[in-house]
DNA sequence: CCAAAAGTGTTAGCCGTACACCCATGT
DNA sequence: ACATGGGTGTACGGCTAACACTTTTGG
């Protein structure tokens, strides 16, 4: 913390949100079309200025909300990191702190803005990004591959209550890998602090009825912070 | 990204910095006296506003130098998150962008600039700190711990060639902990592209010789960039 | 010779992987 | 009956943890 000697230069602070889901077993991003200038009809993560008195996740927050119309957050928010502010907007310097969200896929409004419109695209598929944004979503995916290793946050993409079946989708899809379902579930089941049986079953489904879970309290927020609980030993993605 | 509706909001931006030593055997962490208000008196992170036209990684590598006089960057320094802005400073709302280093012991200048004074503090006798800086240095701690289990930076804690004794006791002071040193050295020296022999040895010191090593080319920095190469399997750390 | 630290060998047990096998439902 | 997916058992291999032991220096 300085001193005032140089006068504190003040930046234009951004939040952008890297919004991730599992839809049909592939990894999706949320992304908005750009009906303005700069990167006018390029695709662009959803974001927006941080309002006077607001914190960063706030921010993200309601510029997630604004641009889906989602009424309230509909999984786990992070903090990703902050990128800038140097060349990143053509208009001036910028620092966005972008944010990592991972949920269950949510309908996006329909009929957006009048500025921007809003759709999930799978992550295997998205075309050249406006601004540095191509960047933030490599980190973005990264971040959430590991995340998958070291926290319950798979969960974080299902429901309230999923089976093991489904969590299991949700690893193939943000770890590109298939795994063995047998030892999933297995680990999953087996790992203290993870998940607790509903004691219900799915059904109406092919095959026979798999038991629904719930995350265990212990892996579940604290207060709205994002819980510190760490899966031990990891659940690891195979490497290469 | 948005559109200019509501006009943008412009936040002072600052960097501090977290920076990580190991002296005889215990984890330090830099900190300044605050000899202005607010907080005057009390021990801080060093940091300061950033500059138009810099990066961040920039500014902090300029405010630690400015507050250490160290020339050149001494170790690795990544950036860590950031916080805020609201309610962090009596003064005002201030974004800051927090960042960690980690480095080799290296001495302060002995005369702080006119309003602070930096030093070396171990991080288990740290007093309260000014803002919310005792936030930060946690989450550093936590990402540092972390990063020896992943990465090949504790070897940033060392000079360019040392002894596997001297990255043992990185690890030991890191992690709080004692780390067998037959299975350490095993582990160190097995693991593929982590380290390399220098062909020297180390002597004038109780019992045999040690060979020195230096981090290998894989596990080396990019282009100044932080390298992504991953220790795997990790070095792990006892957990409880 | 003794202490001290470096480095190697060896073993037991845990855990991840692979895969055979059984269970319970829809059609 | 059969297909489909849920769930359990089991064996093998690699890795970690624990520790006995040898090597090489300084005092």
């Amino acid at each position: 913390m300085p001193e005032s000697h140089p006068a504190p230069e003040r930046f234009p602070v951004t939040v952008d949100v890297v919004a991730l889901t599992v839809r049909r077993g592939e990894l999706n991003v949320l992304l908005i079309t750009r009906l303005i200038e700069p990167f006018r009809g390029k695709l662009a993560l959803p974001g927006g200025f941080v309002l006077a008195g607001e914190e960063l996740l706030e921010a993200a927050a309601r510029e997630l909300a604004e641009e889906t119309g989602v009424g309230h957050l509909p999984g786990h928010l992070e903090q990703l990191g902050s990128y800038g502010p140097k060349g990143r907007d053509p208009r001036g310097d910028v620092l966005t702190v972008a944010h990592l969200l991972l949920a269950p896929d949510f309908p996006v409004l329909a009929a957006g803005s009048d500025a921007e419109h809003a759709a999930w695209y799978p992550v295997a598929e998205v075309p050249e990004l406006a601004f540095d944004h191509a960047l933030i979503l490599d980190d973005a995916l990264e971040r959430a591959k590991s995340k998958l290793e070291y926290s319950p946050l798979g969960a974080a993409f299902c429901g309230d209550e999923f089976t093991i079946a489904q969590l299991r989708s949700v690893y193939e899809a943000v770890w590109g890998t298939r795994l063995d379902p047998r030892n999933f579930h297995r680990k999953a089941t087996g790992t203290p602090g993870f998940l607790e049986e509903t004691g219900t079953m799915t059904t109406g489904d092919a095959g026979r009825p798999a038991a629904l879970f719930r995350l265990a309290p212990a892996a579940r927020m604290t207060a709205g912070q994002p819980t510190r609980a760490v899966l031990n030993p990891p659940l690891m993605r195979p490497r290469e």
